[in-house]
DNA sequence: TTGTAAGCGTTATCAC
DNA sequence: GTGATAACGCTTACAA
């Protein structure tokens, strides 16, 4: 029941130790032959190197770590998805941490991650990418990391993420476009840069076609069901309520259309609803739905892309591109 | 830039590294007054222990795995949120890994994960829960794991379930008593054998109260929102629809009630809806919708609870008791 | 192109 | 109660 080591692969092979090493880490000056012996004898022993050791001699840990505080399973499950299907292609192992961007012990939680698991970098999802006492630790730490949609010192760090400001005023232009004039916007969680930057978006679209802001309009929303669905009582008990309501999370816009339905009121035809599609789920439960797709698998995959990029030049602090996934407007399913 | 070592801490504290060592993994026969002075200088220090090191030297690795080949991001959300808190309480680290369970790679990805990570234990999750040549495997290499919701020999392993047949019934009876006599059923996905289990419920409801079972009243489903749209349709079309219709999860619920709002049909009125409540989704979208919630964030954390008492006693390849979550009947929100 | 030897930071073993 | 010292399995020098 003992371990195989390096050792019982270079006896199967008749090489040294460090010449399985070699192999295993793809340097150079093998020569084709003996590598060829090295990995045939890898496979047949089913040989698994330790990652503790490898970690323990060498300055790489093969770990790379996901920091996130977001409530929302379909945006952490997407994102893990694509950071663990780049790190998988990398040969890295991702480590999953919750952490609280509001707590004392924050920088504490993700210094001793890193001392612990001796990670190779770090990926920061909102709203940790805007956190600053994280951001200051990690600088300290000199330690590679990128940011996932960040909001503030775009330029500061690497970073992947789409753009939200235009992404909302195409949808508002989409929504002007088919005769709406009062159009209600259901804002994000404060906590997020995106929350402002859609707002941002959709002003930009109301003053391009002429139309006046009216505050009245913009109801506050945590991305969440509940606060779509509170969002959307405000608005329709207005005295001029809104013919179209922009929410800019789909779990908020299913929470308009759950208050569209209890009062009665017939979507599309009375109302029209879009939103920001991040997680799936309104568009499938209410096909009559107009949304902006956040490709959130894409983010978190191109955000290990850039991070994994470190591992060639180690040298480097900071890559000196940005990578910009760009929203794409779904085709208008209903209005 | 040098990592702060075992060594600085007792030189801190004026004693030697074993001391330290003994400290940090709470072994007995240690001063009150030493022990306090080393965990002075490991405060003062800031002092993490490399894991690394630890795994290389020791007998434990301090990670447990998680394996899972689920598409529900909710399910795979509340799961690790579970076996992430009760691993954070024992200072374990949780590696989460997607797998395919018909990929002939299945074992070879699940061995190759444990001998690199030399992890101290495994939890399956549905349907790998039930995967023979991954249990198989797991057995031929003794190592510790847990099986959450398994269907087949379920005293073979440690494992947390709740009572699917049970549950089940008590909805269908719920129903039963409401006055209901057709009562529809959409099924869950074929590899999971909770679905079995729920119809097993199902069944035995009905027959109790004496009716009897009418194989078109019974839908196939994959858990998903459009399967359960798609039962909602054929079962709406039959001669003599149901007047209720007890989805197998809550998913498959919202797509029921999406179908009926299609038709034009009340819920409730002329149709009511039941479902398992798995993720929240659809009781927080649709209030009148009756559920029985299936606990999973319990039932990570149970498992979790479980397979760390392993840490206790490593001689021991098996627990000799199961955790049972059992499944609560929601106060019946509409009917 | 290949091999030798010295760590990496902890725990295990066995003394004191 | 406490402390030397040898592993653990690999990578990093440095030779050959």
């Amino acid at each position: 029941m003992t371990r195989t080591t390096i050792k019982d692969v270079s006896d199967a092979a008749g090489v040294s130790i460090k010449t399985v090493s070699r192999v295993l880490n793809k340097e150079k000056y093998v020569s084709e032959d003996t590598r060829l012996r090295v990995e045939a004898a890898v496979a047949r022993l089913n040989y698994h190197p330790s990652l503790a050791a490898r970690t323990l001699a060498g300055r790489r840990s093969f770990q790379i770590g996901l920091i996130h505080d977001n409530p929302n399973p379909y945006y952490i499950y997407n994102m893990q998805a694509g950071v663990g299907a780049r790190c998988r292609e990398a040969g890295f192992r991702m480590i999953v941490q919750p952490c609280d961007i509001n707590s004392p012990a924050l920088i504490d939680d993700i210094g001793s991650l890193i001392d612990q698991a001796q990670l190779d970098g770090i990926i920061l999802t909102p709203p940790v990418a805007d956190a600053a006492p994280a951001l200051e630790e990690l600088e300290r730490r000199r330690i590679p990391f990128v940011r996932v949609q960040p909001g503030t010192d775009l330029t500061a760090t690497s970073s992947s993420f789409i753009d939200n400001v235009q992404a909302a005023d195409d949808m508002t232009a989409h929504l002007i476009a088919l005769g709406h004039r009062r159009i209600g916007l259901v804002m994000g969680h404060a906590n997020y840069v995106a929350s402002g930057q859609r707002l941002t978006g959709y002003r930009q679209a109301l003053q391009r076609a002429g139309i006046g802001f009216d505050p009245a309009l913009v109801q506050a929303g945590q991305f969440d069901l509940q606060s779509g669905s509170a969002a959307a009582e405000a608005l329709l008990a207005l005295e001029r309520p809104p013919t179209a309501i922009f929410a800019s999370s789909d779990e908020m816009a299913a929470g308009v259309l759950a208050t569209a339905h209890r009062r009665g009121i017939a979507v599309p035809g009375q109302l029209s609803v879009a939103g920001f599609d991040d997680t799936d789920l309104a568009q499938v439960v209410w096909p009559p739905l107009t949304t902006i797709r956040q490709p959130i698998h894409a983010l978190g995959y191109a955000a290990a892309d850039l991070l994994l990029a470190f591992d060639e030049r180690v040298e480097r602090r900071r890559l000196d591109h940005e990578l910009i996934v760009r929203a794409s407007t779904a085709p208008p399913g209903g209005a």
